[in-house]
DNA sequence: AGCACGCCGACT
DNA sequence: GTCGGCGTGCTC
């Protein structure tokens, strides 16, 4: 009797694929283990074992594995619970998910190597031009890849040309698999223990006077190693003695020093733990006991905290409560790179039990941080990260924080498996009976409706630390500024008013300015015409670093223009403005102050944030321009003013969320100002400055605000009340796409009547030369979620059925954002 | 997704 | 003729 295995593969498809074992290989294999398996014709992947069993499958064959790779589970019963939660809640496929969730290293996949055989001796007037450049090539390096013989023979397909080959049994066609995880390894060395007496190791010294270099080395060898007696990285021998590797080589080659190579951990920090003792206001201590005792019952707390007002320290004492059970703790943040702040708090205060995971992380480091969160390892008992972090693989998960629950950027938007991480965080507490606390300045409205009608527990902060006050918020009305002339470019009067009272102060200004959609376009003045994306239908933007028009979506860009590319008139102006404009004329009207801007310009390098942000903590910079970037986590001190530029880009997205977005948004940035005794100021430039949301910016009324969302929402059935799936269409024929959207929204109209709209082309209709169109289902809070997921998936498939449609292909986003 | 297979237009 | 484009079907 046979076993078999059903394995998840990290591809799009939506079945799970049956395997057959060896009775020994049964006994073995665990699930959650990691199989390699030949999948179609010639290739191998990476498959994960969700089911063992004894059931051979009916209509095929079950082919063979290839291999096991892993000794133990590389996934918990826990993961593949939630996996499973995800793929059907999101509509994905399990595969997905599994792209998602495993460091990429996890993955081995095979890659076909074309190798000469060893016996047969080659006769070139036998072979083709091609088939001779490839034996030749191979001559010379053994083995090559596909692609590299692509590149070789400057050809897209190569496989005909390597068939013939092996068909005259001149080469041969291997699958080869890369385990990509190494182990990172630093060169050790050590005296030779022939020399540990005291003896032979002054008649060394003796011997190496004619090499006063490797004599040097040895020396300070000596006295590095005096107290410890280990052995040394041969990179701190050559820095502490100033001597090249090269020298420490030649003691090597003298075998007076033995060198080891030892793997050693790529995560390194440095473990010294600056306990700063937190010590609670009442308000905290208040809201920290109210959360232990919802914990204790189970309950989701949302903590709804004005800005500055201790969030951080009640995170940290949760952690330690849990880290005093032993259990591991999960701290989630919308953007890592962004929080460097915080996780150097948390660093000094848990020392190396944190772990930092995000995707900027290289594969090998990821691995690794995975490995200590599988073995349950002090290090990594509490993880701090973005959103792929709900995918390591917790063994006893006690406690999740989501920081700044209301973000958007929780929501991941393309690649599928499109989960939102502070949602699945309750579902993950939930299969871990874990505590989960969502903490916001600003919580979304779902988050706090459903604390209002008692899904989640609401604790609240409504003092800033300390007491320091909430700044005083003012509106300027620019559309009066402008027609009284009382602007200079972006600047009202006001806003230059209180810039130069700050900066006379010695304090500093930060000023914010929406990014996208924003940038400034080009325009002819004479017939309007601006240059357009020829791949996407959007204007180009225009960028004065580097002088051209760039395309936000394709990349595609040309050199700036001077005339207008339609009616060639010279008349050419710039539409709209961002952090470049701001800056200019800024530095126009305080030539004596120094002014950093931080927006996706001047962020990219790796450590482009920490310098700007360093750089205006040491007050080496006067005013920070920015984009939303800056309303996170940061705290500086001696920021007494925050100007928002134009509040009304903000309002005005075409969006279900805009209005609740720049509330919270305004908010954040406000927050920034006067974070300690002095009051700080905020100054709003907007055209609309009766908007409500402007009204309640300058008030702080998150209930008011909320309020009067949750009324829209209801009138305009959406969430909360409504649930949203939305599907987007797209494919490189215009019409095609039309007709197969048109066909699909029927198709669900069918079943969901009213609840269906669109299709409709989304505001940027094509995007790379592909035409997007828009289906959006509205599912009310009585109707079953899992019945109607279900009636959508077979909508779906039935729609893909349909040859003609084949080339439409339509991506399923549940919540979007 | 990736890959083969088959059909079709465009070139050496 | 053959190369490369693309539509179609299939993968345990």
């Amino acid at each position: 009797m046979s076993q078999f295995v059903d394995l998840i593969l990290p591809l799009p498809l939506d079945n799970r694929f049956t395997y057959v074992v060896t009775n020994e290989e049964a006994e073995f294999i665990q699930e959650g283990m990691r199989l390699a398996v030949p999948f179609g014709k010639n290739r191998i992947y990476t498959g994960i074992v969700a089911k063992i069993h004894g059931t051979p499958p009916e209509v095929y064959e079950a082919k063979p594995i290839h291999q096991i790779i892993d000794d133990t589970p590389l996934l918990t019963h826990n993961q593949l619970k939630f996996w499973n939660w995800i793929a059907s809640y999101y509509l994905c496929t399990e595969g997905d998910v599994m792209r998602a969730a495993l460091p990429g290293a996890f993955l081995l996949e095979s890659e076909s190597v074309v190798k000469l055989s060893s016996e047969v001796k080659i006769e070139d007037e036998m072979l083709t031009d091609d088939e001779y450049l490839v034996t030749e090539a191979l001559q010379r390096q053994s083995s090559m890849k596909i692609q590299e013989i692509e590149q070789l023979l400057d050809r897209k397909k190569v496989l005909p040309i390597i068939n013939k080959l092996v068909a005259k049994n001149l080469v041969e066609l291997n699958q080869e698999i890369y385990e990509q995880f190494k182990p990172k390894e630093v060169r050790y060395v050590s005296l030779n223990p022939m020399y540990e007496a005291e003896a032979e190791m002054h008649g060394l010294l003796d011997e190496l006077s004619k090499a006063p270099k490797q004599r040097e080395a040895l020396l300070s060898y000596f006295s590095l190693t005096a107290k410890s007696r280990k052995a040394l990285k041969l990179k701190e021998l050559s820095n502490a003695s100033g001597v090249s590797a090269n020298v420490i080589k030649g003691l090597i080659q003298k075998e007076i020093l033995i060198e080891e190579y030892r793997s050693t951990d790529r995560i390194q920090f440095n473990s010294e733990i600056s306990n700063h003792e937190i010590n609670f206001s009442s308000e905290q201590q208040r809201a920290f006991t109210e959360i232990t005792e919802n914990f204790a019952e189970d309950n989701v707390c949302l903590l709804h905290g004005v800005t500055s007002s201790g969030k951080t320290e009640i995170y940290i004492k949760l952690i330690e409560a849990a880290l005093e059970k032993d259990k591991q703790s999960l701290y989630l943040l919308p953007e890592i790179a962004l929080t460097t702040q915080l996780i150097k708090r948390l660093q000094d205060y848990f020392g190396d039990k944190v772990l930092v995971y995000h995707s900027k992380y290289s594969v090998n480091e990821r691995v690794e941080i995975y490995k200590h969160v599988k073995e349950n390892k002090d290090k990594g008992k509490i993880v701090i990260g973005a959103r792929s972090c709900i995918f390591l693989p917790f063994q006893d998960l006690g406690l999740i924080v989501v920081d700044e629950e209301h973000e958007a950027t929780f929501k991941q938007f393309d690649p599928a498996p499109r989960y939102h991480a502070r949602d699945a965080a309750v579902v993950l507490a939930n299969i871990f009976q874990a505590n989960i606390v969502l903490g916001s300045a600003t919580p979304s409205v779902e988050s706090y409706f459903n604390a209002v009608h008692s899904k989640y527990a609401l604790v609240e902060l409504h003092s800033r630390f300390g007491n320091v006050l909430m700044p005083e918020v003012e509106v300027v009305d620019i559309k009066t500024a402008h027609k009284k002339k009382k602007m200079t470019g972006h600047f009202s009067e006001r806003m230059i008013e209180e810039i130069e009272s700050s900066l006379k102060e010695n304090e500093q200004v930060i000023l914010f300015q929406n990014r996208r959609g924003f940038s400034p376009i080009l325009e002819c003045n004479t017939c309007g015409h601006s240059p357009q994306c020829p791949n996407c239908d959007v204007s180009l933007t225009y960028h004065s670093h580097n002088n051209q028009l760039r395309c936000h979506y394709c990349g595609y860009h040309i050199a700036m223009q001077h005339q207008c590319m339609a009616c060639g008139s010279n008349e050419i102006t710039t539409k709209g403005f961002g952090t470049e404009q701001v800056e200019t004329e800024l530095k126009a009207l305080f030539p004596k102050y120094s002014i950093g801007r931080m927006d996706q310009d001047t962020t990219r390098g790796k450590y482009a944030y920490e310098k700007i942000i360093e750089a205006f903590e040491n007050h080496e910079t006067d005013i920070l321009i920015g984009t939303q970037m800056l309303s996170k986590g940061l705290d500086f001190r001696k920021v007494s003013l925050v100007g928002i530029m134009n509040a009304d880009n903000l309002l005005n997205f075409p969006d279900f969320r805009a209005h609740e977005r720049s509330f919270q948004l305004m908010l954040q940035v406000a927050g920034r100002s006067g974070r300690t005794k002095k009051r700080g100021k905020v100054l709003i430039q907007s055209y609309n400055p009766h908007h409500q949301i402007i009204q309640q910016v300058s008030t702080s009324a998150y209930k008011e605000m909320y309020e009067e969302q949750l009324e829209d929402r209801y009138q305009y059935q959406y969430p909360p009340f409504y649930r949203l799936v939305r599907l987007t269409l797209k494919s490189r024929d215009f019409s095609k796409t039309n007709e197969a959207a048109e066909w699909l929204a029927r198709a669900l109209e069918n079943v969901f009547d009213r609840y269906v709209l669109g299709p409709e082309f989304p505001p940027v209709a094509r995007i790379r030369n592909e035409y997007y169109k828009n289906i959006l289902i509205k599912i009310p809070q009585k109707q079953n979620l899992g019945k109607t997921k279900a009636m959508i998936s077979r909508i779906l498939k039935s729609y893909q059925a349909i040859g003609a449609f084949r080339s439409v292909r339509v991506i399923t986003n549940v919540d979007p954002q």
